[in-house]
DNA sequence: GATGAATGAGCTTTCATTCAT
DNA sequence: CATGAATGAAAGCTCATTCAT
């Protein structure tokens, strides 16, 4: 016996008796995208396998039922998290990618952009992070394509600026890449609204770190 | 069991089928820590939910009593991987931290180290980032508390940078340390032993990528 | 429904992805008649339970509401089945019975009738012996009255024909129904459409095998 | 509305609320064969799909875990009690077909065997006719060859008295044993332990009419 | 008349865990 | 120490049926 722990109180789902609570704005959305909204909550604070059918419905106040009206079956709410988070990061990063500016800045603003909207949609980056595995082998290989499209978006990104003399090419950019967003992608572990920081300054900082360690 | 049918297709737990296969060396490990390095190769492929004690024990090649013998909850065995990470890192960071050289070689010297053990236990490092939310409360505070550890002791050898000049000041030490493990922690979702870059290289590519971003 | 996502393959319903495909004379009947047919279909190739009320209304082409409109419930929709096939198989054979001919000559009339009327309509007839016990007990009692009149008159044929000596009295007449019978109501578990014998040498041989056995 | 039939009280599930009762003796048996024996006499009561799990496991007396111990799923109680009828039908017949006498003579014993045998477990005769199709395909598939198997060998039987000059070669022995089983498995359907003949009485009746429309 | 969203009840199955042997 | 049968609780999902529109 390795060591004595004091034994949870119930059963190993429902981990924690983690209710979410809806504003008024929330509750006047279509069940649908009340469903994703309330499931990513509490994917996020339990984990996908931990948050039961039951607790989605119940927190959005309708039946189990009525949630299979509108997804065949719980894999397909949590590839709806997915599908809606990446959607929106990919056409972000475009708009500032394809945009003005050398790529040097263009990467800068895109870092400053990608953190802005993480820390406002944390529960959806650590719900990405930590349960897209969980998905269904066909599912995760759909996610995991439009990961990349982003990802060699952003590597084209980097590859401009060094051809351009703007960023170096001592880094190899596809490792350039992982390296920036590694920060980024992070950030759901330890970001805190009452910590120190704004989102606002930890991304200025992160753009400074980031780009002097790529310029030549 | 009466016979052995196809097992239906569309059952949310075992969610790969996979089996894990020990070396010889491994085979010989005593049963604990036989049980702990497979069930953190299962959770690390499935998810700590979706791996089942009897995948484990069968994975191990012994019956379900000899695992209870050993761990009091299936909880406990994740404890255990989290524990054995933990200490391992801390111990190598610490020698590391304590030792000779400026602050900034120090650093550059742990993030190369951690790179290092990070890729060499990549089961480990998945684990831990996907499944410590599904610890019990109790045990989550007590791995908190660890890495909240092994995060002051970097911390202050950032701050010993600083105040002997050799690290910026600008940016405040917890942030730097965030960002310098960001980049580390996400290894597990894009490292491959087949890609272009071997630990190494990788190793080395970081810590110059982490310096220069945090030189004065 | 968000998405169209593979059904898993163990589902307890729906056994078979069965669809019914209707020729132009059958879509053209009214709408009861045509769920009638398409149940029956369905029910036989899946069993009653197995066939959902949306197999049927989707195999019909129309929604719920639509049949919800012409069948109090799941059930009535098959009694009406067995209203069916019992209505017209006792016209038929009443017919016969009561025409001209000896006793013995009418017997072997119905059994060749009933048998070319049963190989015309094998889905009712194998959703007659495989699903009546599904039927609530109320509506059993019915069905059952039904086709105990319909026992009663050929019995009484055949103690007609054992009166008249054109038939033994060796057997009990009852017995005797039962016999024939059981051989006509079997068909449904092994006639093919591509066996080498027609209904109609089936019921030619029935006829002489029922017929040789009953002569005095 | 084609009718106002009275609802069905309560669910379509547990259509009756059939309790099977134990004997001291069949109590005693090993919980594997006891579900199978419970299980047969609710499915024929109720039909598979009507009699759920739950329903099973009451009535002997365990809990679903224990059912599930023993089988892979529900399907499989279903197949095992279709295992055990042929199997011991096979073995039967084999023996009487294989021994002494004329063709006519034996297949006249197999005939009145049985009978015997379909009486004496009428609820498996019962579950065996009405449920096989809800098997999944590939069971369906095991179970068919089995029957297939002793419908050849029976034919085999009727050739050899057709050669032997003791049955007719008008009717095609295929159909013969058509002819002959389906008086037999019908038996399900109408017999009853209170009724006028008796096991035995019925048998000799039948072996006497099928044996009379197969003599040359 | 017909639709589509929703309900409520129940179903099969899984699994961590216990315990007599 | 280890096993294998069994428990108890819950989970995901399906479906007949209702009802506002």
């Amino acid at each position: 016996m390795t060591r004595a722990l004091p034994k949870p109180a119930g059963s190993s789902k429902a981990r924690t008796g983690k209710t979410v609570r809806l504003s008024k704005a929330e509750q006047a959305l279509p069940l649908q995208q009340r469903l994703v909204l309330v499931a990513t909550r509490l994917f996020a604070a339990q984990g996908y396998d931990a948050t039961s059918v039951q607790q989605i419905v119940e927190a959005a106040g309708v039946t189990k039922g009525a949630l299979y009206h509108h997804f065949t079956c719980k894999d397909d709410v949590l590839y709806e998290v997915y599908h809606h988070v990446l959607a929106e990061q990919t056409r972000r990063m475009e708009e500032i990618a394809d945009g003005p500016g050398d790529a040097a800045q263009r990467l800068a603003a895109v870092v400053g952009d990608v953190i802005a909207s993480s820390v406002a949609n944390l529960d959806e980056l650590i719900v990405f992070f930590r349960s897209m595995h969980l998905l269904p082998e066909a599912q995760q290989k759909t996610v995991r394509a439009e990961r990349r499209r982003y990802h060699l978006r952003v590597r084209r990104l980097v590859e401009e600026g060094q051809r351009a003399g703007v960023l170096t090419t001592e880094v190899p950019a596809d490792l350039a890449v992982h390296f920036v967003y590694g920060a980024i992608h992070q950030i759901g572990t330890w970001y805190s609204d009452s910590g120190p920081l704004t989102a606002d300054e930890i991304a200025q900082h992160f753009e400074r770190l980031v780009l002097s360690g790529l310029r030549p």
